[in-house]
Formats: structure tokens, C-alpha cells, sequence
DNA sequence: CGAATTGTTGATTCCCCTCAAACTGGGTGG
DNA sequence: CCACCCAGTTTGAGGGGAATCAACAATTCG
């Protein structure tokens, strides 16, 4: 695993003025075309899977990339749906909102991971994509993708398979709102973090969060005080160190049991 | 509104002997095809905004019909993807299970909505299905559909459509299980459930409950005790009248303000 | 009829929310 | 440069809502 990357990663962010609600109207459209077959990424993302020769036609559509700052929204709920993005770098936080008015974040995205895939239903956004740190994404036209995919069953099946996933990623989220007490879902929540960072060649023991407690608890369905006091919890019995937003996992296994308080 | 076939609907149900998890392993399969263009769910279902050119492949597909009876399961987790389902008749819970063997129902499906898109992910189904009154479903191969929605992008739209819709009513159960009361929650299961069998044409203020108290309350994150303690308390309020499964909706603006409690 | 299943209701417990105060690090402006 | 502010975090005290444990009624089935 490479150290340098490793330590870019976890190293502590300077958290500049943090630009809050900036909606990309006037979108800055960046002109460089990212090719599948040579992004790093490709075993992970929209390419995962997919043969050679289908690569290539992904090639072929050339997509556009664009920079999101911290802060910035990528697209918001009720936005007309056109584009999918796939995460480059960066962190993302999907969230949605209740006709009362109550916010709920649903979703964090890393590289690699597709999102905006909600918007297929009714041709606009359910949700919208703030980026929780300077980021970059892969631009696709769902349309232009669809059409390629016509008579290509590789392609085809890779929409398929994006859209599956997402449904898997929230049954999960439903699992843990629905059955699980505090100390679990904190326990899931960071080991499922420390896996995708694995899978992404970072250390799964030692990382940075990118979103706050408040953005945590809204994920995970508690208030940020307990998010908080879950974390000193997991660190008095060392299953873990915290410090603010870094995080070193000790005892791995022992974050696994977490999961079976409950289950005598 | 057909009065016949509301109160078949909403009559008691006499439960016969409950045939608890019996797998559909010798799958009996009725010859009988069913045709999209003469389905009484066409604007429901499947079909549901596409053109009558693209219907007439859907019937040329000829879907298989089968019954599945109270208590059968009609797939479960872990089994080799190969259909989804659409409801003809009758009512389907589907739940899935935690590594430690915790279980949680994720979705009730009733006519024309379609189930398994889980599946498309891993090829192999995510969660199991369960019939909750004598039913009947069309088999749908998904590979043959894909296959079929090759070169026709009204087709290829259709399943784009189905999983995404997929996603959107993840999205509000996990809104829902993040952020609401014991309150909240069953007036939105309810209204729900009303909104949907108004949709086919049963009554939105009256109707019977096709699960128990413990289906309700794994499916919205409670114990079965708060569940029916909701429901008296409903009572008292005068927002509905309860009797075991039989529900009638008195208030209906009055539970749509019961999402509303909390928010002042 | 007794056994089993489902639903209702009561008493008690406890987990987590709410409210509140204090601390931290960084950025800013005098 | 230092005082101040601010957003984010930690920690404490107290209360409430839902879980847990338990008893009982109603219905169905063997």
C-alpha cells in the first residue's frame, strides 16, 4: 500500500473557509476527457466487470470531468435528472429532505462510487450531492449511456448492475435503522468505511472522516451528542482511538462483536 | 369503484391453516401465458407508460404465471437470480436477514408492483419473498427481458424505471426509519397502504391488513407492542377505528398531520 | 377441550434525545 | 500579536419514548 498516499489521506485537513450551498448554475465545464481504460479506478467503477472491447466504447464517449468544491452542491433534489456521476476524489454526502422540512443524509461517496442514479424514476434528482471536501467527478450523460448500451448487453448490464447496487447499499442502511442500538450502527458504519478505504488501497485502521458527527448521526438516525459519546465509549474499552476526526480502528474483531451485543 | 371487489378485499379474511416456509423447489408451473395488453394492472405494472408497439413485445414474451400460496416462500435470499416477479394478486412480504441472524421485513408488494431487482447486483437475490395470502405472480426472466430491451430503448426505460422506482421507496423507508416517531411511522404506513389500494381501485379509507402487528413493526422499526399501542392510541384520537386487521380511516388529514407532531 | 397464535394492555426499565455548558483549533479583525 | 468569534466536538444532567417483561383476551386448530 503506498505510504505517501496513505499519509495524504489521513493527514489532517485545514479546513478552509468552508463554502456552504453553492450551486453550480454556471457549471465550469472542464474541457479534458477522462479515458476508463487508463483510470486507476476502473476496477472499482462504472467499468468493473466489463470487457475489454466495451471498455473501449466507454472511451469513446469521453467523458467530461468536472471540479466541485468544498461545500458546492453537485446537483440538488428536483434538479431535471440528465447526468450520473462517478466519484474521482473527493467525498461526497447525498441527502434528502421531508416534506416537513427534516433533513436526512443517506448516503456517502467515494471513489469510484456512482451517484444520482435516484433521478432514473422520474427524470429529476431525489436527492442532492454536496461535496464534503475539494473533489472531482466523471460526468455521464445517463441518456448517451443508455443509447450506447442499446444492443451491447455488457453495457446494458452494467447500468443494471450500478442501479442494483444502490438498492443493496440501501438495504443495508435500512437494516441497520431499523434493528440496530447506537454502539452497532457506529461499529457498521466504520467498518464499512475501513473496508471501501481498503478497497481503495487506503489503511483500514487509519483514517480521516470527512463528514462531521451532526452528518453522521443524520446517516445513522441519532443526534450528534451520541454519535459523540459512542465514539469515547468504543475509545475507553480501546477499541479505538479519536481523535476528532481521526480515527484509528485497534481492534477490528472487537468492532465486529459490537454487532452482537444485542444478540445473547 | 367496484363495490364487489372492495369488500372481497376488505372482508375478514379466515385464515386457514398457515403454511409457514414452504419452499417452491418443485416449482409448479402453470402453462397458462398471461398477455401485458389485456392485464388489468397495465397501468400499474410493467407496461406503465409505454408505447402499445412495445407492449406487443411484452406479450410476445408471454410470461409464465404461478400461484403461490399463504405462508410459500417464492424465492429467498441467496438463491441464483434468474426472474423477477410482478403481483397479480394477493400481497408478498419481503425481508431479509442480518449476518447475526437478526431479521427485518424490507417491503410489502401488492398488485402490479414487481419484486427480486435486488438480485440483478450478484446474481443471486438479496432477500426472500414470502406470500401473505394466496397469490399470483407473473415469471418474468430477467435476461430475457434485457435481452428483449436490446435496439428498443421503450423497453430498456422499463427496467430502468422499475429499479429506480426501487430506489425511491428505499429512500423514504429509510427517511422514515431515521427520523420519524413511533407516530409518524404508522400514519405513513397507513396513508401509504391507502394510497396504493386507491390506486387499484379498493377503498383508500378502509381495508384489511394483509400482515400482522410483528410484520409491521419489524417493517417499520418497532416492537409489535408499540405497533398495536399506536393503533389504540389512533383510536382514541378518533384518526381511525381498529379492529384486529380491519382498519378504517376516519381522519385522513388528521394523520397527515400526525407527521407533523414533531415539527412545530 | 387444551394448545397455539395473534393482539391488547399494564408496569417497569433503559437507551437515547434534549438542553446546557465547556473546550478546541482556526480564522479574523482590531 | 492577541482577543474574539465561530463551528465542531465533548461531556453532563435530566426526562421521555419506546423496549422489555408479563398477563390476559380472542380466535383458530388439533
Amino acid at each position: 500500500m503506498p505510504v505517501a498516499v496513505l499519509e495524504a489521506f489521513t493527514a489532517p485537513v485545514h479546513i478552509a473557509l468552508r463554502q456552504q450551498d453553492i450551486p453550480l448554475t454556471s457549471a465550469p465545464v472542464v474541457p479534458l476527457r477522462v479515458l476508463c481504460s487508463s483510470c486507476h479506478l476502473r476496477e472499482l467503477c462504472v467499468p468493473c466487470g466489463v470487457s475489454s472491447s466495451d471498455i473501449q466504447r466507454l472511451d469513446d464517449m469521453k467523458f467530461g470531468r468536472r471540479r466541485v468544491k468544498m461545500g458546492q452542491i453537485l446537483y440538488r433534489e428536483g434538479d431535471r435528472f440528465q447526468f450520473i456521476y462517478a466519484v474521482r476524489s473527493g467525498t461526497f454526502r447525498s441527502n434528502l429532505m421531508l416534506a416537513d422540512g427534516r433533513e436526512q443524509v443517506n448516503g456517502f461517496y467515494m471513489a469510484g462510487e456512482v451517484m444520482g442514479l435516484d433521478g432514473v424514476a422520474n427524470g429529476v434528482h431525489a436527492s442532492s450531492a454536496t461535496a464534503l471536501e475539494d473533489a472531482e467527478v466523471c460526468v455521464i450523460p445517463y441518456a448517451h449511456l443508455t443509447d450506447m448500451a442499446m444492443g451491447n448487453s455488457g453495457l446494458q448490464q452494467v447500468v443494471g448492475r450500478l442501479m442494483s447496487r444502490e438498492i443493496l447499499r440501501e438495504h443495508s442502511l435500512m437494516m441497520l435503522l431499523g434493528s440496530m442500538n447506537a454502539e452497532e450502527r457506529l461499529a457498521a458504519f466504520l467498518l464499512n468505511l475501513s473496508q471501501r478505504l481498503k478497497a481503495r488501497g487506503y489503511s483500514a485502521s487509519e483514517f480521516h472522516l470527512r463528514m462531521s458527527r451532526a452528518e453522521i448521526g443524520s446517516y445513522l438516525g441519532m443526534t450528534l451528542e451520541t454519535v459523540s459519546r459512542t465514539f469515547s465509549a468504543f475509545q475507553q474499552l480501546r477499541l479505538l482511538e479519536v481523535d476528532k476526526r481521526h480515527i484509528r480502528l485497534i481492534d477490528l474483531e472487537g468492532l465486529r462483536r459490537a454487532f452482537e451485543v444485542r444478540l445473547h
